[in-house]
RNA sequence: GCGGCUGUAGCUCAGCGGAUAGAGCAUCGGUCUUCGGAACCGAGUGUCGGGGGUUCAAAUCCCUCCAGCCGCACCA
């Protein structure tokens, strides 16, 4: 189906067109009416004319019979009014139409997600939280507008860090009962402890490191334990979570390892190496450092030893060579604004990054505490994940106990764990990406307000008025008349779910799409308010249930394409 | 020093070229014998950090200043 705003789009461009080709309606839903369109102004005064008058012209030329009516207002907007026969219409093709208006793409493109990565050594803390919501979500927005996404998890799995858990691990006896998936902080604890306390600790450490880098069969051994052991750790948190990133999706550091030294050879070949200090570098143009002088990107290090920007620019080879990416996403924090300009820019130097593929680091802010401050742990540590969620699951449980629903236990629990991931992930992907955000679960777990809760909730009243039905319902073929204002509110919510989806997925803005849901389930408790669903009677109630039935299901698919899930019940 | 991000109502945030700057929370006042009140309606509060500029039109674009955060060569 055409969307009610491609539709007044064209109607209005073709007018334009005859003033002057190409000129801009600016077209915007509206406050004052239903749409409207600011773009005479600007078109009035490179004509040299009045804008009233410009106007009048356009509504005199713009054929919008049966859609909508036009009129001047102000300097010279332009004020749509849809018609009655054509919103009929177009909430008919709705109700038809499984995704509700939004388009399967024409262009299927191949997008690499990169998000989440956290060090396989730690646990998962908050300092992870937006990554894995963040890119989970627009994973799930690109899926659902067609794409093929290919998910990538590049976890920290390599290098210092897991010799020293190696060892650790030697020490303590492959067998040891506290080298658990439940303990993998404290496992990687004792192992830092002893790397900074004990200097023969620490050589055997770096011992360690050139043993894994140099492929010892027995290092390997002992690496694969612990990796597989963090992954499988990993996996639970993102089932708790709701996250759709699989083992599968895990290509850790490791992985590029038997690249890097090709990258380091193809950048000598390509003339772009320059040793400085000892270390091999790419200066790309336009990076500086405090002192003014050229910034480098360092390939491999004075000791020889491969840094993350080398893995970074195999990753890039790889999604573009073997995964035949069209487009790539980085979802990290903006700290690593400057590393990842530069590996782009020296992808593209060395032609690893051909210009038709978008390449986007796709950056947020950071989670706060009440204080303003980094969000630690009264100790002063790191939050871990699970624990997050554990404490918002209580929290809800608690507030399902407290408004007694029928629901049994179990039943009542996993709906805890429903609300809880959902008060999480909305509070961190309902605002601005790039700003920081302060982490306060009281708000975000309320159930009035903007939160996930809420919009769960509106979502499950609907479900409730089917339920009450008793039988299955159905009215193929409904006159909608749409009488009250809120009804009409509503009806236009609903066209407008193209529009948000696409434009929060345009620009990558998760929290877009939020606004609009929030915004729709207002008009929803407005329209439930006034208008009575199942009291009342003939077509004005197959005309409500037909609205009730589109708003459950613009926020089920909403929801779920943030990663929200939307219980039939509360 | 250079670069980037941020500064909107008491609090948390939308709005990012259009007509009187919005929402949620909190506050106050109403509605209602609830298709689930986890609701609805109404009220009030704003030098949109300051100052310049561009524009028919600026919270929105440009410049500049102030404040805060982040990054700036071998840990990723």
């Amino acid at each position: 189906m055409t969307s009610t705003y491609d539709t007044l789009l064209s109607r209005l461009q073709s007018a334009f067109d005859t003033l002057e080709a190409g000129a801009d309606p600016v077209l915007r839903t509206s406050d004052r009416s239903d749409y409207q369109a600011n773009g005479v102004m600007a078109l009035a005064k490179r004509l040299g004319r009045s804008p009233r008058d410009v106007a009048e012209d356009i509504v005199g030329r713009c054929d919008l019979e049966g859609v909508a009516t036009l009129e001047v207002a102000g300097p010279g907007f332009l004020n749509l009014t849809l018609t009655p026969e054509f919103l009929a219409h177009q909430l008919t093709q709705l109700r038809s139409d499984p995704r509700l208006g939004i388009e399967a793409v024409a262009m299927v493109k191949t997008v690499v997600v990169d998000y989440s990565a956290p060090n396989a050594a730690k646990e998962m803390h908050v300092g992870n939280l937006r990554s894995t919501v963040i890119g989970d979500a627009l994973a799930r927005m690109y899926r659902f507008a067609g794409h093929h996404v290919i998910a990538r998890n590049h976890v920290g799995d390599w290098g210092t860090p897991f010799a020293m858990l190696i060892e650790h691990l030697v020490d303590r006896g492959e067998g040891d009962t506290a080298f658990t998936i439940g303990d993998l902080d404290g496992f990687y604890k004792e192992a830092r402890t002893k790397f900074d306390a004990e200097e023969s600790f620490k050589e055997r450490a770096r011992a360690r490191v050139v043993a894994l880098q140099a492929g010892d069969p027995e290092t390997l051994r002992l690496w694969r334990i612990v990796v597989d052991q963090s992954i499988a750790y990993l996996d639970l948190v993102y089932q708790d979570l709701g996250i759709t990133l699989t083992i599968d999706d895990v290509v850790g550091e490791s992985f590029y390892d038997d690249m890097l030294s090709d990258v380091v050879t193809d950048l000598q070949v390509a003339g772009l190496i320059v040793e400085s200090g000892g270390a091999l570098c790419v200066f790309p143009p336009g990076f500086t450092n405090r002192d003014g002088d050229a910034l480098p990107l360092i390939v491999r290090k004075s000791d020889e030893g491969f840094g993350y920007a080398a893995t970074d620019l195999a990753a890039v080879r790889d999604r573009v060579d073997n995964l035949h990416a069209d487009e790539m996403l980085y979802v990290v924090g903006v700290p690593q604004a400057q590393h990842f300009e530069m590996v782009f820019a020296v992808a593209r130097m060395a032609g690893w990054l051909p210009e038709r593929v978008r390449c986007e680091h796709v950056t947020f802010g950071n989670v706060l505490g009440p204080d303003r401050k980094m969000f630690k742990s009264r100790s002063g540590d790191t939050i871990k994940l699970a624990t997050l969620l554990d404490e918002a699951v209580e929290r809800a449980d608690a507030a399902l106990i407290e408004r007694n629903t029928d629901l049994d236990e179990m039943a009542r629990t996993q709906l805890a764990v429903q609300i809880a991931r959902a008060a999480i992930k909305y509070a961190d992907l309902s605002t601005d990406r790039h700003h920081d955000y302060i982490f306060d679960l009281d708000r975000m777990i309320a159930f009035e307000g903007d939160t996930g809760p809420y919009l769960q909730y509106a979502h499950a009243r609907l479900r409730s008025i089917f339920r009450r039905l008793g039988a299955p319902w159905d009215a193929p073929s409904i006159a909608f008349s749409l009488d009250t204002a809120q009804e009409r509110q509503l009806a236009l919510g609903f066209l407008a779910f193209p529009e948000a989806f696409e434009a929060s997925l345009a620009s990558l803005q998760p929290h877009r799409l939020c606004v609009y849901l929030f915004d729709l389930a207002q008009r929803l408790t407005a329209f439930y308010d006034a208008c009575p669903v199942l009291t009342s009677e003939g077509a004005l109630r197959d005309q409500r249930l037909a609205l009730c039935d589109l708003a459950a299901r613009t926020l089920w698919i909403g929801l779920s394409v943030l990663g929200i899930d939307a219980p039939e019940q509360m």
